[in-house]
DNA sequence: GCCAACGTTGGC
DNA sequence: GCCAACGTTGGC
């Protein structure tokens, strides 16, 4: 089984959206880097852990522990003109943008990056390296397992 | 609102 | 294929 962060802007979908949800499960539209539509297609499998992450907002951090909940499919978004995530590039017959469900299990007391940061067995966890914007960005074995040990 | 870091675009 | 210009992300 593989590991995963993933971000979503509260504003958009928090994680107390997604366990609102149907089955605590949302579709996780808008990814537009092949970066990370590659880890979504070729990494990813029903099961996979995911860190639920908050971003873009006054205290980002791991707010709760998800599961991936499907294979990826074509992100539907990216077909209508009135969404922010419109790609008039991507025609449906070659679908250029995907996604998959993610099932939040449980939310969690927020991990805050200031929090994340103070502890050295983390440091080399992707999210918290300088520069780095990937919205979805695999999770080292050691590292889930320092996460979620304690909780 | 600022700005560092990074990805994408497009002229050549 | 290079690279300058531009756009976006995301913490602060």
């Amino acid at each position: 089984m593989n590991h995963w962060l993933m971000k979503s802007e509260p504003a958009d979908v928090s994680v107390d959206d997604a366990l609102a949800a149907p089955q605590s499960t949302v579709a996780w539209t808008g990814v537009r880097n092949y970066q990370a539509r590659n880890f979504m297609r070729d990494g990813m499998r029903v099961g996979d852990g995911v860190l639920f992450y908050h971003s873009s907002c006054a205290e980002p951090g791991i707010v709760g522990i998800a599961r991936v909940a499907s294979t990826a499919y074509p992100d539907p978004t990216q077909f209508d003109p009135k969404s922010p995530y419109y790609d008039p590039a991507s025609k449906p017959e070659e679908p250029r943008w995907l996604l998959v469900d993610v099932q939040v299990l449980r939310k969690i007391p927020n991990i805050t990056l200031p929090v994340l940061r103070a502890r050295p067995e983390l440091a080399e966890m992707l999210v918290l390296k300088k520069g780095n914007r990937l919205s979805i960005t695999p999770v080292e074995p050691k590292h889930w397992k320092a996460i979620t040990a304690g909780l």
